[in-house]
DNA sequence: TCATGTGAACCGGTTCACAGCC
DNA sequence: GGCTGTGAACCGGTTCACATGA
């Protein structure tokens, strides 16, 4: 069964709300319910379900818990993942703060950069290497995702990199669009047309009925 | 005439290869070519520029210099926009950092925090003020557009600050749906989902044929 | 021949609406 | 009464396919 891209992004989405549920100690929920958390239609929260094969109770609604773990087991992968990231710019280091404090379970477990004052060292609790030596580092972690915030530039050369590396998927911060072969999927983070979109439709004639995604 | 959401998207991403054409000193470019750059079919091309109505002729394709002044007409509102940012932890500098160097034509004219150790000083090219006096700077310098760049917690408080504040439109960071009045639009940029969907989609048993944004 | 411009078809995601059930 | 589960309808974005023109 092939789940849709937005089905995902939506199921990532209710697991957060599910814990946040859970942890005020609610054990179950509405579609309706849920559906006001996401800001859509208690129709496409059924719908979702439906698509991952979870059933709830007309007159409780759905179990919580149960669904949280129906959702991980969807989405987290039965061997543990390991991450990479290339470029420690402010963004990189970033998100490699962020990243080590909210998503322990999916450790970046090592940085890469060219700069000889960054190598080495241990930046942010990662351990930072040559770019030069990614390659194999790669390899041997087994790095199966890897995130790219160096300058336009350079991304199209990493992203070769990583992908001779034996990754899979590349989180691309880059305002450019990689070239990489098909079974490696790439998500573009393009922080810079978000805020372009942003800027167009906050003027007043270009309103907008709904916004999404 | 109301732009759809994707085209919008779309148009901004064109206007970044065919300046990066026009550098390059070519003078004209077909829907094919410009499609590759896109990584989009060029049918789709020629429907977009149908939509904001430009023209181009079968033999020489499209000119690029009145193309990307089109777009320029179409997306650079008639007066100049003004963005604010929220939160100056690692990412709200980042962006700072990032955006000074691309968007000279949107300035970030103001930053704000609570951290008494950041208040008052001009941190990377921006002066720095307490939250509690944004809404009358937002009002005064009549800033457009916020960034949101705080912890999931603040995230409500500050978007509500910044509707008060008369502002249109945010890029919202926090992993938090904002609840705004409908004339305000909001893009979501989750990292943490961004990063999920990847890991999701880089397992080979979730191959997908095709990704998109 | 090869590209544009575009009506029409297509497609997949979302919504509707209602049967079934607590 | 109100909620779930779901076939069917809907809708809008994308693609097809072809007339037109250099």
């Amino acid at each position: 069964m092939a789940i849709s891209v937005p089905v995902i992004r939506r199921l990532i989405e209710y697991r957060r709300h599910l814990r946040m549920r859970l942890a005020a100690g609610t054990g179950r929920i509405y579609s309706h319910e849920l559906a006001a958390l996401a800001a859509i239609t208690a129709a496409l929260v059924r719908r979702d379900l439906m698509t991952i094969g979870f059933t709830g109770s007309p007159a409780r609604g759905y179990d919580v818990k149960g669904l949280i773990e129906r959702i991980d087991k969807l989405l987290n992968p039965a061997s543990p993942t390991t991450l990479a990231l290339v470029g420690l710019g402010a963004l990189g280091r970033a998100i490699l703060k962020y990243f080590g404090r909210v998503h322990p379970e999916l450790p970046i477990v090592a940085a890469f950069d060219v700069a000889p004052e960054k190598v080495g060292r241990v930046i942010d609790g990662c351990q930072c290497h040559h770019i030069c030596d990614a390659e194999s580092w790669l390899r041997a972690q087994q790095v199966a995702v890897g995130i790219v915030t160096v300058p336009a530039e350079a991304a199209q050369g990493v992203a070769d990199l990583l992908v001779r590396g034996g990754v899979r998927g590349i989180l691309n911060f880059a305002p450019v669009r990689l070239r990489v072969p098909p079974r490696v999927f790439v998500e573009d983070v393009d922080i810079a047309v978000s805020l372009e979109k942003v800027v167009f439709f906050a003027r007043p004639e270009n309103e907008r009925v709904e916004a999404m995604a």
